[in-house]
DNA sequence: GTGTTTGCAAATGCTTTGCATCCCT
DNA sequence: AGGGATGCAAAGCATTTGCAAACAC
């Protein structure tokens, strides 16, 4: 299995783009990240490795990351998108509190069976799906 | 069962607010509209009826509609929040084509009834989920 | 009357863009 | 060398907010 710089790098070359050491700092700073990393976070980590990076460049950067696959975007509702690895992660869900903001997730095969189900019928090719649940959690129900 | 204006009438003198005529112009335009509606939308109709209301009165009006449950806020990627009516509606969930930007609406009670499984697994007391299936519709797949 | 709401404009927050300079390839 | 990439600041959007005047109750 090819890993994301393998992936990155093929997706760079493919579309005559560069190899920069910009890019290849946000890569690896966001790899190391685990879940849900918005813009801002992702740059103040960058920032504390390599100060000159500009956040703009971070912002290009997550965009490619998009394109080529590696990052998914969501918008949990708080005014921002945020970004998740999707390489060494099986396809997942989320629940949020409302409450405390904890995200958790999860994976239900028979949940994705029913949505392509759903989608032969509508006549849709699907290639993505986001299911957010929103309640309140174990310790905000008191 | 209680109609939509009786709703949001309980709703603000129960928080001892004030049943201005902005508000119930803008919840009759909003009432009147079918489908997924921007804040700028709902906006220049509602212009259209009444020109000296402002759209800050819109946006306000909107989460007001949106905090007693007569309006589902959704994002759709699009930079923007839209909004949809509740009432009236059972619930649905939406594929939206990337190709044309069409969005068809469904309903599934297995899909739901697996969601409040998942719920109950993780402790989480949930009111509300989305879910979106991004893909390619019948014409687009061309 | 009094406290809320409104319209306006200014402010905010996230994201994108123009541009001169820099740097891969 | 040359075209894409970067950092910066400015611009762009959607959305929110401060405030004086207007209004609902």
């Amino acid at each position: 299995m090819r890993n994301a710089k393998e992936i990155f790098e093929e997706y760079i070359s493919k579309k005559k783009l560069k190899f920069t050491s910009q890019r290849n700092i946000i890569l690896d700073t966001f790899l190391k990240e685990e879940g849900h990393i918005s813009t801002e976070e992702l740059y103040e980590k960058v920032a504390q490795k390599s100060p000159s990076i500009g956040i703009a460049t971070v912002y290009r950067t997550l965009k490619l990351l998009t394109e080529c696959g590696l990052a998914y975007e969501r918008q949990f509702g708080d005014g921002q998108s945020r970004y998740e690895h999707s390489h060494e992660h099986i396809h997942h869900d989320h629940l949020i509190c409302t409450g405390c903001g904890k995200i958790v997730e999860f994976e239900n095969a028979d949940i994705e069976k029913l949505q392509n189900e759903m989608a032969k019928k509508k006549k849709f090719k699907v290639y993505a799906h986001k299911l957010e649940l929103y309640g309140l959690c174990h310790d905000c129900i008191k």
